[in-house]
Order: structure tokens, then C-alpha cells, then sequence
DNA sequence: GTCTATAGTCTGATAGAC
DNA sequence: GTCTATCAGACTATAGAC
């Protein structure tokens, strides 16, 4: 069994096996429904993850992975305005929850299923996240963009962003940017 | 078996799961746990509950209207402000959220894994919790409190307060007052 | 790398005595 | 209203052939 590897067709797996978890939740989610997802029998995926947990870890691994490269990418990408920085952030997050719709909403919704082992591992990943969110805050906080605590106004900020998933209606009126834009209107207390 | 009553008993058993189903989950709390907290055996917890889903219907019935109970008197108590009243009704959702710590939670977390007819049930319950919110801030829109689409702004509003379930830490320094406190001020743009 | 077959465990739920 | 005993099914994971 290939533990700890990085094969294009164990990316692949992890993405297939990112759906069902969005879909059904981790724990409703079977090893025989991921083997059928992924086109083979259930005893064929312990060739590639040594157990279930490890299919989780990659999971939300990937999706903490690639949000914080995203959200790198979009803050060098835009305007050096602390307004501007806040919904490049705000976008990027919300794009990776609502558009690709699978790995980065189970690591915010499936993080307490990990064993403690993987928490451990993953959670500097996870902290580096949260570092970008609170630094682009901070620099808001100082231009008087907007008012309050760091740590409070960061926390409201994302819960507000990831509680999305479980209302926003990508068939609806609005895109991800929009939320992002209105978002950042609410905070800043400018008319819409 | 007693399905639909309202007996004392039933009623402290719910509360009971409700607690299991915070620390657990539902889809990992076994019948042999919620027994075991019950001081019966797994046998008997079927005389009270037709199967597993009407115990969790009962929780997240009991979660929602309590959470609609207190959100009512908090309303009548406060001053007839906007600003107030969005405040009592924030301070209100922590508190069944973060002080009482279950049934509301599981309301909150564990509404998929109703199945159809109890949704169909418990819809109206929860649209009538939400529809309190959205005349909460209609009022403070109308008033030029706060600025943006009504819909957005409760939902935003509602997910911050959410998402506090997964950070709170109630040996913090903050009560779930403050919370409330600087969730309004970060929304109506006043300083902390 | 995938298959078949299955071990071993836990699950929700039922039956019937008390 | 609670007990004991148990069923039937589903679950994760393993073993060994190909």
C-alpha cells in the first residue's frame, strides 16, 4: 500500500472521494460507495489508502492546500488597497466553497472527524490559512475600514463565508463574487 | 410505543440525546450510547421512540422552538430600538447556541440528516425562527442601521453567529453577550 | 493494481418475559 | 416501562489469487 505518495491517480481518487463527502458526509460515506465512485471494488482501495481516515486526511489536506494557494494568488493579483485585499480574500474563499464544491467544504465541515494524528498534521496547514485571513484583517483594522476585535471580526468574517454552503443556490441569481462584494459592503458599512 | 406525546420523560430523554448528539454527531451516536446515558438498556429506548430519526426529530424540534421562545421574550424585554433588537435577537441565538449547547446546535448541524417527512414537518418551525430574523433587520435596514440586501444580510448575520459553535470557548474571556455585542458593532460600523 | 471471498465487528431494531 | 436475547444486515479491513 502507497502511503504518503502523490500519484496523479491518487489525486484523482481524492478528488472523486472529496463529492461523496460533500455529498453524503464523511461518516454515511462508505468504502464500498468511494470503490464505485472511483470504478472499482472495495477491497482495491486499500491498495491506495491504507484505511479510511487516510482518505479523509488527503481530502481535506488537498482542500486547505489549494484554498491557501488561491487565496495567495488572488491577493497578489489585486489592487494593494486593504478594501480591495479584503474581497480578493473573501472571493477566493467563497470560490473554492461554492465552485469546486468538494475538498475545501470538508475540511471546514469533516475537520473534528479526523483522528488526532491527522489533526496534528494538518493543522499548521489549516493555522497558515487562517494567518493570510487575520493579516488581511488586521491591515483593514489599521486603515479604518472597518471596527472591532482581530480575532472576533476574523471568526464572524469566515463563519459568515462558510455557512454559505448550506444556503447558497449556485442555479440562483448570484455568484460568488457578488456574495464576496456584499459582504465586504455589510463590514464596511457602504450602501450596496 | 409513544410516538407524538409530550410526557416529562420523553421530554428529558431528548435533552439527553441532544447532549450525545452535540459531542458526537448524529450518524456516531449508537442506540446503545443514547441508552447508556439514559440509564436504560437499548431495548427498552424504543418503548419511547418509534426509531432512531424520531429522536432526532424530537431534538431538533425542541432545539428550534426553544430557540424561537427565547428569541421572542428577549424581543419584548429590549428597548424598541433597531439596534437593540438586533442585538437582543443575536444575543439570544448564543445563548441557546453556546449556553444551553444542544438542542439548537443539533438543529443548526444535523438538519440533513432528517429524512423527507420530518423536514416537511419542521420546515415551517424553523421558517417562522427565520422569518423573526429577517424582520429584525428590516427594521435596522429601514432605519439606515446597516446596509445591503435583506436576504444576504441575514444569512451572513446568521452564519457568523453559526459558525461560533466550532470556535467558542465558553472558559474564554468573552461571554456570548459580548459576542453579540461586537457582532452588531462590526455590522453597524461603530467602534467596539 | 484489481479481483473474489470473507473474517470480525457493530448496527438498528424486534420479540416476548416480567 | 424495562429487561434479555437475538436477528438480519451493513460496515471496515484483510488474505491471497491473478
Amino acid at each position: 500500500m502507497n502511503v504518503m505518495n502523490d500519484s496523479p491517480r491518487r489525486k484523482e481518487l481524492t478528488r472523486q472521494a472529496a463529492q461523496l463527502f460533500v455529498q453524503e458526509g464523511f461518516d454515511r460515506t462508505t468504502v464500498r460507495m468511494l470503490a464505485q465512485e472511483m470504478g472499482i471494488k472495495s477491497g482495491s482501495l486499500f491498495h491506495h489508502f491504507r484505511d479510511k481516515q487516510e482518505i479523509l486526511a488527503a481530502v481535506i489536506e488537498e482542500g486547505t492546500q489549494n484554498a491557501l494557494l488561491i487565496a495567495r494568488a488572488s491577493l497578489e493579483s489585486c489592487d494593494h488597497t486593504p478594501e480591495a485585499r479584503l474581497q480578493a480574500m473573501a472571493r477566493a474563499h467563497l470560490e473554492t466553497l461554492l465552485t469546486d464544491r468538494n475538498a475545501h467544504v470538508v475540511a471546514l465541515y469533516e475537520w473534528r472527524r479526523l483522528d488526532p494524528e491527522a489533526r496534528d498534521h494538518l493543522i499548521h496547514l489549516r493555522d497558515a490559512y487562517e494567518a493570510l485571513w487575520e493579516a488581511v484583517i488586521d491591515e483593514a483594522l489599521d486603515a479604518g475600514l472597518i471596527h472591532g476585535d482581530r480575532f472576533l471580526v476574523s471568526r464572524f468574517v469566515m463563519g459568515a463565508l462558510n455557512w454559505t454552503v448550506r444556503w447558497y443556490d449556485p442555479a440562483g441569481p448570484r455568484s460568488p463574487d457578488d456574495l464576496a462584494h456584499e459582504l465586504v459592503a455589510m463590514i464596511t458599512q457602504r450602501p450596496a
